[in-house]
DNA sequence: AATCTATTTAGAAAATTTTCTAAATAGATT
DNA sequence: AATCTATTTAGAAAATTTTCTAAATAGATT
Protein backbone atom coordinates (compact mmCIF):
# COMPACT_ATOMS: atom_id res chain seq x y z
CA UNK A 1 0.00 0.00 0.00
CA UNK A 2 1.15 3.46 -0.83
CA UNK A 3 2.45 4.58 -3.69
CA UNK A 4 6.07 4.14 -2.99
CA UNK A 5 6.22 0.39 -2.66
CA UNK A 6 3.71 0.49 -6.23
CA UNK A 7 6.52 2.72 -7.81
CA UNK A 8 9.05 0.58 -6.81
CA UNK A 9 7.80 -2.37 -8.33
CA UNK A 10 7.35 -1.10 -11.61
CA UNK A 11 11.15 0.70 -11.68
CA UNK A 12 12.31 -2.76 -12.44
CA UNK A 13 12.23 -4.52 -16.30
CA UNK A 14 12.04 -7.93 -14.93
CA UNK A 15 8.39 -6.91 -13.19
CA UNK A 16 7.21 -5.00 -15.97
CA UNK A 17 7.72 -7.95 -18.29
CA UNK A 18 5.96 -9.96 -15.74
CA UNK A 19 3.04 -7.57 -15.57
CA UNK A 20 2.79 -7.36 -19.31
CA UNK A 21 3.28 -11.46 -19.52
CA UNK A 22 -0.09 -11.71 -16.96
CA UNK A 23 -1.84 -9.60 -19.26
CA UNK A 24 -3.07 -12.83 -20.87
CA UNK A 25 -4.70 -13.94 -17.76
CA UNK A 26 -2.86 -15.78 -14.44
CA UNK A 27 0.26 -17.85 -14.82
CA UNK A 28 1.79 -20.09 -12.34
CA UNK A 29 5.10 -18.96 -10.68
CA UNK A 30 6.75 -21.60 -12.61
CA UNK A 31 5.59 -20.76 -16.01
CA UNK A 32 6.35 -17.17 -15.32
CA UNK A 33 10.12 -17.88 -14.08
CA UNK A 34 10.69 -20.05 -17.18
CA UNK A 35 10.55 -16.59 -19.13
CA UNK A 36 13.64 -15.39 -17.72
CA UNK A 37 17.20 -16.64 -17.40
CA UNK A 38 17.21 -16.20 -13.95
CA UNK A 39 16.33 -19.10 -10.60
CA UNK A 40 13.03 -19.28 -9.70
CA UNK A 41 13.59 -18.17 -5.71
CA UNK A 42 14.86 -14.83 -7.82
CA UNK A 43 11.23 -14.70 -10.12
CA UNK A 44 9.66 -15.33 -7.10
CA UNK A 45 11.34 -12.81 -4.95
CA UNK A 46 10.29 -10.22 -7.79
CA UNK A 47 6.78 -11.67 -7.54
CA UNK A 48 6.45 -11.02 -4.03
CA UNK A 49 7.50 -7.33 -4.26
CA UNK A 50 4.58 -7.22 -7.03
CA UNK A 51 2.18 -8.62 -4.52
CA UNK A 52 3.17 -6.16 -2.18
CA UNK A 53 2.67 -3.28 -3.89
CA UNK A 54 -0.91 -4.98 -4.64
CA UNK A 55 -0.32 -5.02 -8.69
CA UNK A 56 -0.94 -8.78 -8.55
CA UNK A 57 -2.94 -11.10 -6.47
CA UNK A 58 -1.67 -14.80 -6.02
CA UNK A 59 -4.36 -18.11 -6.21
CA UNK A 60 -3.44 -21.32 -4.75
CA UNK A 61 -4.89 -24.58 -6.87
CA UNK A 62 -3.24 -27.46 -6.34
CA UNK A 63 0.30 -27.36 -5.30
CA UNK A 64 0.62 -24.48 -8.44
CA UNK A 65 0.55 -20.51 -7.55
CA UNK A 66 -1.02 -18.45 -9.85
CA UNK A 67 -0.44 -14.97 -10.35
CA UNK A 68 -2.84 -12.58 -11.98
CA UNK A 69 -2.92 -8.61 -12.29
CA UNK A 70 -5.06 -6.36 -10.17
CA UNK A 71 -5.95 -4.01 -12.28
CA UNK A 72 -7.23 -1.29 -9.63
CA UNK A 73 -4.15 -0.41 -8.73
CA UNK A 74 -2.93 0.21 -11.71
CA UNK A 75 -6.26 2.96 -12.21
CA UNK A 76 -5.07 4.49 -8.95
CA UNK A 77 -1.53 4.88 -10.69
CA UNK A 78 -3.05 6.42 -13.75
CA UNK A 79 -4.63 8.76 -11.56
CA UNK A 80 -1.26 9.97 -10.22
CA UNK A 81 -0.15 10.67 -13.23
CA UNK A 82 -3.01 12.31 -14.30
CA UNK A 83 -2.52 15.22 -11.95
CA UNK A 84 0.31 16.30 -14.35
CA UNK A 85 -2.41 17.02 -17.13
CA UNK A 86 -4.56 18.97 -15.14
CA UNK A 87 -2.74 21.57 -13.50
CA UNK A 88 -0.91 23.07 -16.99
CA UNK A 89 -0.06 26.55 -16.88
CA UNK B 1 15.67 7.41 -23.19
CA UNK B 2 14.19 4.59 -22.78
CA UNK B 3 11.58 3.22 -19.80
CA UNK B 4 13.89 1.99 -17.75
CA UNK B 5 15.23 5.39 -16.91
CA UNK B 6 11.61 7.07 -16.62
CA UNK B 7 10.16 4.55 -14.43
CA UNK B 8 13.83 3.97 -12.24
CA UNK B 9 12.96 8.22 -12.21
CA UNK B 10 9.91 7.87 -11.02
CA UNK B 11 10.50 5.35 -8.24
CA UNK B 12 11.69 7.76 -5.55
CA UNK B 13 9.82 9.68 -3.95
CA UNK B 14 12.11 12.85 -3.46
CA UNK B 15 12.02 12.74 -7.30
CA UNK B 16 7.96 12.71 -7.59
CA UNK B 17 7.66 15.16 -4.90
CA UNK B 18 9.92 17.35 -7.56
CA UNK B 19 7.87 16.89 -10.32
CA UNK B 20 4.31 17.55 -8.52
CA UNK B 21 6.25 20.99 -7.30
CA UNK B 22 7.02 21.51 -10.97
CA UNK B 23 3.29 22.03 -12.02
CA UNK B 24 2.94 25.27 -11.09
CA UNK B 25 5.64 26.15 -13.29
CA UNK B 26 9.42 26.68 -13.92
CA UNK B 27 11.43 26.60 -10.22
CA UNK B 28 15.07 27.71 -9.71
CA UNK B 29 17.73 24.08 -8.40
CA UNK B 30 17.80 26.32 -5.33
CA UNK B 31 14.23 27.02 -4.85
CA UNK B 32 13.41 23.39 -5.50
CA UNK B 33 16.40 22.23 -3.04
CA UNK B 34 15.18 24.36 -0.38
CA UNK B 35 12.13 22.40 0.32
CA UNK B 36 14.07 19.25 1.00
CA UNK B 37 15.73 18.47 4.06
CA UNK B 38 19.15 17.59 2.29
CA UNK B 39 22.21 19.06 0.60
CA UNK B 40 21.86 21.24 -2.71
CA UNK B 41 24.53 18.88 -4.13
CA UNK B 42 22.08 15.79 -3.59
CA UNK B 43 18.80 17.63 -4.93
CA UNK B 44 21.04 18.52 -7.88
CA UNK B 45 21.61 14.69 -8.56
CA UNK B 46 18.11 14.07 -8.13
CA UNK B 47 17.13 16.74 -10.73
CA UNK B 48 20.19 14.93 -13.29
CA UNK B 49 18.25 11.94 -12.74
CA UNK B 50 15.04 13.39 -13.71
CA UNK B 51 16.13 15.26 -16.62
CA UNK B 52 18.21 12.31 -17.97
CA UNK B 53 14.30 10.64 -18.06
CA UNK B 54 13.07 13.13 -20.05
CA UNK B 55 10.80 14.40 -17.59
CA UNK B 56 11.88 17.38 -16.71
CA UNK B 57 13.82 19.83 -19.01
CA UNK B 58 16.35 22.68 -17.78
CA UNK B 59 17.08 26.78 -19.25
CA UNK B 60 19.57 28.38 -18.09
CA UNK B 61 19.05 32.27 -16.76
CA UNK B 62 21.77 34.46 -15.79
CA UNK B 63 23.52 32.44 -12.77
CA UNK B 64 20.12 30.35 -12.09
CA UNK B 65 18.83 27.13 -13.95
CA UNK B 66 15.39 26.74 -13.94
CA UNK B 67 13.78 23.30 -14.31
CA UNK B 68 10.47 22.39 -15.74
CA UNK B 69 8.08 19.09 -16.83
CA UNK B 70 8.54 18.00 -19.79
CA UNK B 71 4.66 16.76 -20.06
CA UNK B 72 5.62 14.86 -23.38
CA UNK B 73 7.73 11.95 -21.45
CA UNK B 74 4.15 11.60 -18.93
CA UNK B 75 2.11 11.10 -21.78
CA UNK B 76 4.65 8.16 -23.22
CA UNK B 77 4.35 6.54 -19.47
CA UNK B 78 0.40 6.94 -19.57
CA UNK B 79 0.50 4.65 -22.94
CA UNK B 80 2.44 2.48 -21.13
CA UNK B 81 -0.23 1.83 -18.44
CA UNK B 82 -2.51 1.87 -21.17
CA UNK B 83 -1.51 -1.36 -22.40
CA UNK B 84 -3.07 -3.00 -18.70
CA UNK B 85 -6.87 -1.32 -20.17
CA UNK B 86 -7.45 -3.20 -23.38
CA UNK B 87 -5.78 -6.29 -23.07
CA UNK B 88 -8.34 -7.67 -20.75
CA UNK B 89 -10.04 -10.79 -21.08
C1' DA C 1 40.54 41.17 -11.81
C1' DA C 2 38.73 39.65 -7.41
C1' DT C 3 34.90 37.96 -5.18
C1' DC C 4 30.29 36.35 -4.66
C1' DT C 5 26.28 33.33 -5.77
C1' DA C 6 24.00 29.35 -7.64
C1' DT C 7 24.77 25.12 -8.99
C1' DT C 8 27.13 20.87 -10.32
C1' DT C 9 30.75 17.20 -10.15
C1' DA C 10 33.87 13.82 -7.86
C1' DG C 11 34.61 10.54 -4.61
C1' DA C 12 33.43 8.00 -0.65
C1' DA C 13 30.24 5.99 2.83
C1' DA C 14 25.76 4.20 3.90
C1' DA C 15 21.57 2.20 2.47
C1' DT C 16 18.89 -0.51 -0.48
C1' DT C 17 18.05 -3.86 -4.09
C1' DT C 18 18.96 -7.87 -6.85
C1' DT C 19 20.67 -12.24 -7.33
C1' DC C 20 22.26 -16.69 -6.00
C1' DT C 21 22.62 -21.29 -3.34
C1' DA C 22 20.80 -24.15 -0.02
C1' DA C 23 17.21 -25.37 2.90
C1' DA C 24 12.26 -25.27 4.17
C1' DT C 25 7.28 -25.84 3.29
C1' DA C 26 3.23 -27.87 1.80
C1' DG C 27 0.19 -30.18 -1.07
C1' DA C 28 -0.09 -34.38 -4.43
C1' DT C 29 1.18 -38.93 -5.71
C1' DT C 30 2.90 -43.50 -4.90
C1' DA D 1 4.18 -42.92 5.32
C1' DA D 2 7.65 -41.88 1.88
C1' DT D 3 8.65 -39.29 -1.94
C1' DC D 4 7.95 -35.98 -5.52
C1' DT D 5 6.81 -31.32 -7.36
C1' DA D 6 6.16 -26.41 -7.15
C1' DT D 7 7.29 -22.77 -4.76
C1' DT D 8 9.04 -19.84 -1.06
C1' DT D 9 12.28 -18.32 2.67
C1' DA D 10 16.87 -17.38 4.75
C1' DG D 11 21.23 -15.71 4.42
C1' DA D 12 25.03 -13.98 1.97
C1' DA D 13 27.41 -11.70 -1.98
C1' DA D 14 27.23 -8.45 -5.68
C1' DA D 15 25.28 -4.51 -7.74
C1' DT D 16 23.01 -0.24 -7.60
C1' DT D 17 21.26 3.93 -5.48
C1' DT D 18 21.20 7.68 -2.25
C1' DT D 19 23.45 10.80 0.48
C1' DC D 20 27.15 13.58 2.15
C1' DT D 21 31.47 16.69 2.13
C1' DA D 22 34.66 19.11 -0.42
C1' DA D 23 36.06 21.01 -4.58
C1' DA D 24 35.01 22.79 -9.26
C1' DT D 25 32.54 25.74 -12.60
C1' DA D 26 30.61 29.66 -14.48
C1' DG D 27 28.13 33.73 -14.74
C1' DA D 28 27.23 38.33 -12.07
C1' DT D 29 28.74 42.00 -9.18
C1' DT D 30 32.15 44.95 -7.07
Amino acid sequence: MGFQETFKALSDGVRREILLMLRGGKKSAGEIASCFDMTNATVSYHLSILKKAGLITEEKEKNYIFYKLNTSVFEDIMMWFAQFQDGQK
